[in-house]
This record gives structure tokens, sequence and C-alpha cells, in this order.
RNA sequence: GCAGGGAUGGCUGAGGUGGUCAAAGGCGCCGGGCUUAAGAUCCGGUCCCAUAUGGGUUCGUGGGUUCGUAUCCCACUCCCUGCACCA
């Protein structure tokens, strides 16, 4: 058989697919649904490994659940909008909405290529009017729920993108997007109230499954602290300075007061006085610095004092007020109290600058506050030196709430949590997004676009490369007044993209409802999402944004849904090798490969990484479909490792997935050319296809996919061969057999299964058909599967020992004597089995032994040496099925005897002889090596 | 610095509630059957030793608990990921 015959024509199955519409979801009222979703991908013109890896875990999944009988919504769709199409456009002078569309159809051809039973008609692109009109929608309904604001705020400015980021969007201090340097700026911009959902994104992480690591990464973004938030008041002028801390319990410690160079008072304390060119200084340095060369000088604390005092809220003392780089502006009040002796950033900077360190606390339980301090001691201690009454020996929380308390009295503070996770800055200064639906009125101030003229459409004539497009184009900008009529601007912002990823999920659900966003009853139907599956890298942006955006939607009464995704699983990376130098610890391009390191001049090894244009280690998904189809590139990715883990690319182990689809291409045709013979080994098979199916559901349903699909590829193929050898040969069994394993064979490789589904004489679609369950393996199944595994272990055991009782014996051996244990060893066994597995102690069994029928027996010193020696450490050794079959009925002698003629020829014997060692007349003493379950083996 | 995850045989990768573990599966490699031959497929082998089913040394390093540990505890080293002067 030559491979074209036996090849399969994927695109005509594809087509079929398409054609019947079965993809489509429905909901059918009676079956359970199921809501599996990919993150919709960026358009760039070409698919990568990664996205095949996506798609291929989404895809088992989806057609899982259809083949189990679930009513399946499996959409695909674009996150079209974006800045690398803008930035093509700019050094291309095309358009981005041509590069977009472009871009899109020959994506989806490829994806396409790829078999993934998508329900197409449910497409969603982000840049298509009839969906960002709901996003402008939203953005005016959060407007006027105050969910959404215009502020002056220092924002971060990425210069080489021109335009503002969101905190989620800064990585180690640059642009998440160009890794570019980015820097404050203060600046008008529109932002959306995340912070007031804080509480509810931390609470819901317990509810919902998503991994422990991007779970813990959510909690740290969101970052709740408890505390307190103190009031100091500045002499003199009697201003108000607020500090927020986590320590309450160290406020008799605080000596001094440091305020963000930016914090509004600075300003204000030091104008006109001699500190303003300190401070001036300082908060020039600190605010045109980018946030990758602050974090670079992190260690190097720098202040001035701002020559006025604070007043103490308890203790009414004076403490000087200073101004330092190292407190953030935008987190808890921008002010905090300093306390040298309990925290190390105040400790470096009193150290530095002379300010006075005073002990609040004792880190051990009465000890004296005495000696300079050397560090600060940042853990809970007991309070010492307080100047009021009843502080001293309070502890920990104790001490905190003493002190909050004594504040609140007095109105100079009181408890309060505060969060790290700050407004979601929305807008962007540039083109290829969702225009911000508000006009600027010089009599009416802002104003939103009302819902009638919705959408505000993106302008196609616009000049690129200079400036905000929107900004610069006449027609766009220029408007008349909603309210008043009279001539305004239009806002010439647009949405940042992660506004269109925060709620497609919910548009797939409805996504040709042209008079709604979506109904409240479909989505309520299908959401939340059952299973998604993206990358790791959305861990704290898309992930926050989107279960965001559907906790805001539902408080607007869109919908009832707490979470958006019920179950995350992040794919690992793909990699491939790639040179690396062990000295330098640098991975390098392919293109070194052979060479010395060009740094040190060493050998390079090799070391997976992943893919990447740079390294030069990619592999092209269309180059691989070509040579070895659809089917064999999907298998190899599900089986070359979990879907968490990362996988190595290994093009010999892609070929060898290859050969086992050419395998099972040609093992229908195999199969139905079995005869019509029944044998005793029928209802192994019969067993083992119920056994295999079930094992197949456990895999799936944990979405254990590597394990589910060595079943399916690996695992059947040598039952069957086994079957055969066996001496199965059964067409009707074998029909059986085909069908149930087409079943499993359709989740991962889905146009093979459909030849065979075909091959069987189907004229249905396996991807359309639900799977009945087979019946429940019997009690008869059962002991045969136990019988043949019994006597696999004894055969697999029989085979080593041939070849070293072949050393000693003169040529070949040529008779084969089993000697079934004896059944004092048997009993022995039994009653340790079950002794162990009460919870007795082994140790204390010999005296149980001792009382035993068996002590009775003429050989009872044998039996006693036996225990120690063999027995106890057995024990241990079988496996639970193993125990079960000892303590069960299991007839050795009954189970060999029926399969003698086959040891005798898999073992290339004259002469097999079953005994059991009562009737045994050996004298070689190795009939004592038998035990249950394991015969002694004496080759003659 | 903090947080999360890792380190298993030539490679990959299960296991990880202590005994079923010399450790599944795959790849690679070796041998055999089939074949005119190659490929594919089928069967067997693949830590070391071994004069009969046995022994030895192994799951990052060093300790510990235990009759027993890849699996539990402690310390250390290294790798990945995220956050990062968060008060």
């Amino acid at each position: 058989m030559t491979e074209q015959d036996i090849s399969v024509d994927e695109v005509y199955w594809q087509k079929k697919w398409s054609d019947s519409k079965i993809f489509e979801a429905k909901i059918s009222g009676e079956k359970p649904q199921f809501y599996c979703l990919e993150m919709y991908p960026y358009p760039s013109g070409k698919m990568h490994m990664g996205h095949v890896r996506n798609y291929s875990i989404g895809d088992a999944v989806a057609r899982y659940k259809r083949m189990m009988g679930f009513d399946v919504l499996y959409p695909m769709g674009f996150d079209s909008f974006g800045m690398p199409a803008e930035n093509a456009a700019i050094k291309e002078g095309r358009h981005p909405y041509d590069i977009t569309e472009m871009n899109m159809a020959s994506i989806t051809k490829q994806i396409k290529r790829m078999g993934f039973s998508y329900d197409w008609t449910r497409l969603v692109k982000s840049h298509d009017p009839n969906y960002y009109k709901w996003n402008q929608w939203f953005f005016t309904k959060f407007m006027e729920n105050g969910l959404a604001y215009q502020e002056f705020a220092p924002v971060n400015w990425c210069g080489s993108c021109n335009t503002v980021l969101a905190n989620e969007q800064i990585k180690a201090g640059r642009c998440w997007r160009c890794n570019g340097p980015v820097v404050q700026k203060e600046m008008n911009q529109w932002f959306l109230d995340t912070p007031k959902y804080a509480q509810e994104l931390v609470d819901g992480l317990d509810d919902i499954d998503f991994p422990e690591n991007v779970a813990a990464m959510q909690k740290d973004w969101i970052g709740r602290s408890e505390g307190a938030e103190i009031i100091f008041t500045v002499e003199g002028s009697g201003e108000e300075i607020k500090v927020f801390t986590t320590r309450p319990d160290t406020l008799f410690g605080a000596t001094f007061i440091t305020l963000a160079p930016e914090h509004e008072l600075s300003k204000i304390l030091v104008e006109g006085t001699e500190f303003e060119t300190n401070w001036q200084e300082l908060y020039d340095e600190v605010s045109i610095m980018t946030e990758f060369d602050r974090i670079k000088n992190m260690n190097k604390k720098k202040g001035a004092p701002l020559g006025k005092n604070a007043i103490h809220p308890l203790t009414g003392e004076k403490i000087p007020i200073w101004t330092g780089n190292f407190v953030i502006a935008s987190y808890g009040t921008g002010a905090v109290m300093a306390v040298p002796a309990h925290d190390e950033r105040d400790f470096d900077f009193a150290s530095k600058y002379g300010i006075n360190i005073k002990r609040a606390l004792v880190i051990e339980e009465n000890t004296l506050p005495e000696g300079e301090m050397k560090k600060a001691e940042t853990d809970f201690g007991w309070m010492v030196n307080s100047p009021l009454e009843g502080f001293d020996g309070l502890y920990g929380e104790d001490a905190k709430s003493a002190v909050i308390q004594a504040l609140e009295k007095d109105g100079k503070g009181n408890q309060t949590i505060n969060w790290k996770i700050r407004p979601w800055l929305v807008s962007r200064q540039r083109y290829w997004g969702t225009p911000i639906p508000v006009i600027h009125c010089s009599k009416c101030g802002v104003v939103p676009v009302p819902e009638d003229q919705l959408p505000v459409e993106l302008p196609r004539n616009v000049t690129f490369g200079e400036g905000n497009p929107l900004a610069n184009c006449e027609e766009f900008v220029n408007v008349e007044c909603p309210k008043c009529g009279i001539q305004a601007k239009r806002e010439t912002d647009t949405m940042d993209t992660f506004v269109d990823s925060s709620w497609y999920f919910m548009r797939f659900t409805d996504a040709q409802n042209n008079s709604q966003c979506f109904s409240e009853d479909v989505v309520n139907h299908w959401m939340n999402v059952d299973f998604y599956c993206g990358g790791i890298e959305h861990a704290q942006m898309h992930l926050i944004y989107a279960r965001f955006w559907t906790k805001a939607l539902r408080d607007l009464g869109l919908h009832s849904i707490d979470e958006p995704f019920n179950q995350l699983l992040c794919q690992g990376m793909v990699n491939k090798q790639a040179p690396w130098c062990e000295v330098c610890s640098i991975t390098l391009s392919v293109d070194h490969i052979g060479d010395p390191c060009p740094h040190c001049g060493g050998e390079l090894g090799l070391r997976s990484a992943k893919m990447s244009k740079s390294l030069g280690n990619t592999v092209s998904p269309e180059d691989m479909i070509e040579k070895f189809g659809a089917d064999t590139v999907r298998l190899f990715i599900l089986f070359a490792a979990n879907p968490t883990a990362g996988m190595d690319w290994s093009d010999t182990a892609l070929e060898a997935n290859y050969r086992v689809m050419l395998q099972l291409m040609a093992i229908p045709d195999q199969i139905l050319s079995w005869g019509n013979q029944q044998t005793s080994i029928d209802t192994w098979l019969e067993a083992r296809i119920k056994q295999r199916m079930e094992e197949f559901q456990i895999s799936m349903d944990k979405y254990d996919l590597r394990r589910a699909v060595e079943i399916s590829h690996y695992e059947l193929i040598k039952d069957m061969n086994w079957y055969i050898r066996r001496g199965g040969n059964n067409g009707d069994l074998g029909k059986q057999l085909l069908s149930s394993w087409s079943h499993l064979l359709s989740i991962s490789t889905p146009h093979l299964a459909e030849e065979w589904w075909r091959a069987l004489g189907n004229q249905t679609l396996i991807a359309d058909t639900v799977y009945s369950p087979l019946e429940k393996i019997t009690t008869t199944e059962q002991s045969v599967l136990d019988e043949e595994y019994v006597m696999r272990n004894i055969l697999e055991n029989a085979r080593k020992v041939k070849s070293i009782a072949e050393r000693h014996l003169d040529g070949a051996a040529k008779k084969l004597t089993l000697t079934i244990s004896p059944e004092w060893k048997k009993k022995l066994a039994i009653m340790a089995i079950e002794y162990v597995s009460d919870g007795g102690n082994v140790k204390a069994f010999m005296s149980q032994l001792k009382e035993s029928e068996l002590s009775n027996l003429e050989n009872s010193g044998e039996i006693y040496a036996f225990w120690g020696k063999k027995m106890l450490p057995q024990v241990f050794k079988w496996d639970d099925k193993s125990k079960l079959l000892i303590c069960g009925r299991t007839d050795e002698l009954k189970l060999l005897s029926e399969r003698k003629s086959f040891l005798m020829s898999e073992l290339d014997l004259d002469e097999v002889v079953i005994i059991s060692s009562e009737d045994s007349l050996d004298d070689t003493g190795r009939i004592n090596s038998a035990m249950p379950l394991s015969p002694a083996i004496i080759y003659a």
C-alpha cells in the first residue's frame, strides 16, 4: 500500500463539516450546554505554533463535549484593533483597515486548514462598527454611573508608541508592546473605576478555577492591604496630611513625615521659602525619570526637608516634614509617616539624613528597649516607650487596633483598606481603536454622544504619521453639540484595545444581534465560559479587565453573571532548541549552530527556548500541515506534553507521530478483513474496549489531553495487536472496536476519524454523532481482564528468566514448569494483606501469625522464616489490583492451564507444565521462589 | 527583596496521599521476525553486575524522620514566571 492510497483528504472533510453546519451552536433545550473558548487572536498575517497549540487544545475539548452530548458554543473571532496595524500603516502607507482585513483573511484560511470546529457564523471582529458601537454604548452607560470619568493626572506615557498606557501595561518599567521607556506625564485622560470592584475581584478568585499562579498574580496586582489612615496636621497652617500605614502599631516611633515630591502639599509648603530649590530639584528629577530608571535607582534614597513640622496626632509632638524620592504619589495617600526603627526604607533615609530613630516595639517579649538600632526591626513586636498610658506590652493586631481606636476617638484617623490596583486608564492617543463617544462643548462641557448617534465611526480618510490622525481630521473633530447645537469638538482619543477583549466572549453568545449588545436570556444561558484557554501573558491585563467588565455590565442589569470564566487553562509555550552558551548564560540565534560562542569563544550547547523570530527557532505550521497534514500536527502537539507544560518541538517526534497516523489509516481495512471466528479472547477485547473508553473519559474530564491521546492513538493499537496475537479474529467484534475507537480518534485527529467512520459504512459524520456509552464491565469480563493480566505478567517474567536459565542449560530451553505457590503462602499472603490494610503494625504481625492456623502446620518454622524474608517486603509491593486478585477467587492453575499453548508458542518451547507445588517433585529448591500470582519458573 | 512553579534514566515525560519504583509512555538506540531489498509494521532489549526469577547504585546537593522514602521534614544550589522603594 502506498502512502497516497491511505492519505486523508482533510480539506474534503472540512468542507463537509462546514456544509452541514454541525458546528453552529444551538440551544436545543434538552442537552446541557458547554462554552469552550480560546483567547481570540490579534490578526497578524500568520498563524504561529502558539496559536496551533492553543486551538488544538480547545478544539479537543469542544469536540469531546459535543461527543458527550453537550450543546457546545465554540466560537472564533479577531481582536482586530491595535497598534501593529496602525504602525504598519505608518510604515507602509496603507490603511490599517486594509491591512487588518487582509491579515484576517489570510490567518482565517490557515486556521480553517487545521479543521477546528468553530462556529464561524459568530465571528466577532473588534474593528467592526457593529461591535465597537457597544463599547461606546457601555462607555456612556459607565459615564452615567460614574464608572468612567475624565481626570487630569500624572499618567504613563510611552514616547515611541505616542500614547498613554495603563499601569497593567507597564512591564518592568517599559511598554508592554514596544519595550520602550515609559515616562510620567500630566494629562487629561479617561479612567474606569476598577478599584470599585477590587474586593469583589479578590473574593471571586476563590470561586473560580484559575491556575494558582494566575490567581496569585491577580491578588498581587489588586494588592489589598489593611491598615489605617492617619491625619497629621501641619504646624502653623493647620493643613492636614493624610498618611496610609499598615503598621499603626508603630505610630509612636514616627519621627518624620515623608511626602512624595509630586504631593500637592509639597509645593505649597515650600513655596517662597529657602527649601523650594531643593524640592524643585527632586521634583524635576523624579518626574522626568522613566519608570525604568526609577527601578534602577531604587536603592538610592534621596530627599529634602520641606522646612515645616507636623503635629503627631496622639502625642502632639512636632516632627519634621520631608519629601523623598521613594514615596509614590499614586499609592495610598502619597504620604507616609516615617518610622525608621521599624521600616527599612525609613531607616535608610533617616540614617542618611541624620534623623532621629525611635524604638516603639521590642521584638522579644519583656526585653528592655536598649541599645542603638543597627537596622530596622520590621517584625511584629511588643509596644514599648509609649508616651501614653495603656499601650506598652500590646502586640501585633492588638497593638494596631488599640492605636486605631485612640485615633478614631480623636477623629485623627481610621481603619482603612488600601488597594494597589488603580483606575484603568483607557484612553489612547491612537487611531486604530474605538473612538471615545464624547463631545466637548464650550457651553455644556463634556457631553456623551446620544445612543441614537452611535456608533461614532472611525473616519477612513485620515493621515498617518503626524500625531494623532483623529485630531487632524477636521470632519471628524468638528461636530454640533448634541445638547445645545453649537459648534463643538469631538474627543479624539480612542479606547484601549483591552476594552474589546473585555466582553467579546459575551458577544459571541449572541453575535448577530443588531438591536442589543446581546440578549440577556441568551447570554445568561451560555455564560460563563466553562473552559477558557490561552496564554499566561494575560494574567494581569486581559483577565482582570474582563472580570471587571463582566461585573460592571452585571451591575448595569445586562446579565446576571458574576465571573466570566469558570476554568482557565494556560497552555505552555512551544519551544525549540537554540544555541546556548553555558558560560555567558545566553541563548543565541540558530545562525550560531556549529560556531563558537561569539562572546567568550567557548563551545555552544543546545537548549530549549521559546520559539521566536529573533532566535530563528520557529517552525511554520503551514509547512508542517502541508507535509504531514493537520491531524498529525495536532496529534503531536497534544501528545508531546501536557497542555500546561512547556513543550519542545521535535521534528523526529513529529515524524514518529506521522508514522502512527499512517498505521492508523490502515487499520480499518485490516480489521474489516477479519474472519468471523469466535475465540475465548473475544471477551477480553470486548472488556478492554469498555475499559479504554472509560479511561479516556476520565482523562478528558480532567483535561489530561496527553493521556487521552495516548489511549486513543497508542494503547488501543497495542490492545488490538494483543488481541490478534492471542488468536482473535472476529469481524463483528472488530466493527465494534472500530466504532468505539473512532469516537476517541475524533477528538484529536478528526479527519482521520471521519475516514474510519465512513469505512464502517456510516453516511453520517462522526463529528456530529453523540457517543452512546457502552454497558458497564461485567464480573465475567472483569475476571477475564484480570486473568489475562496475571498471565501477561507471568509471561513477561518467564521471558526474563529464560534468557538467564539458558546460560546454565546446555543450549535452548525446551520445557517450562510453572509451579503455583503452595496453599499456605496464599493463606499467609491474605492474612498479611488484611492485617496491614486494617492498619496493623507489620512488626507485630509475627505474634498474630504464631496464633493462626498456619502455626499448626508441620512446616511452621519455614513459614515464619518465609514471612520475614520474603513475604513482608512483598506485601507492600503488591499493588491494589494484585491484592484483590490474591484475596479473590483467581485460580492460577486454571488460568495458566487454559493458556498453556499460547505460553508455549510465545516462549518457543516444546512443553509447558503447570503444576501446583503440593504435587511437585522438585529437587532443586527453586520452587521456593513461588509466590501467589507468581509461580516458580523452572526451565529444562 | 517578595510571591508562584520547577530540578526524575541519552532526550522527553508520568508518578509525588511514603511501600505497586530500576521508576509508565514516547523519542532515540540495539537485536529479531516479515521483505528480493528499503521503508512501514510486528516481537524483544535498552543504569551496572549476576553461574535461574537475585544483588548494587540511581529521581538537583547535604542532612533528618521511618522497618522502608523519587514521594514527608529542614537547609542549600540552580532554573523559570510574575511583582518590585506599595508605606
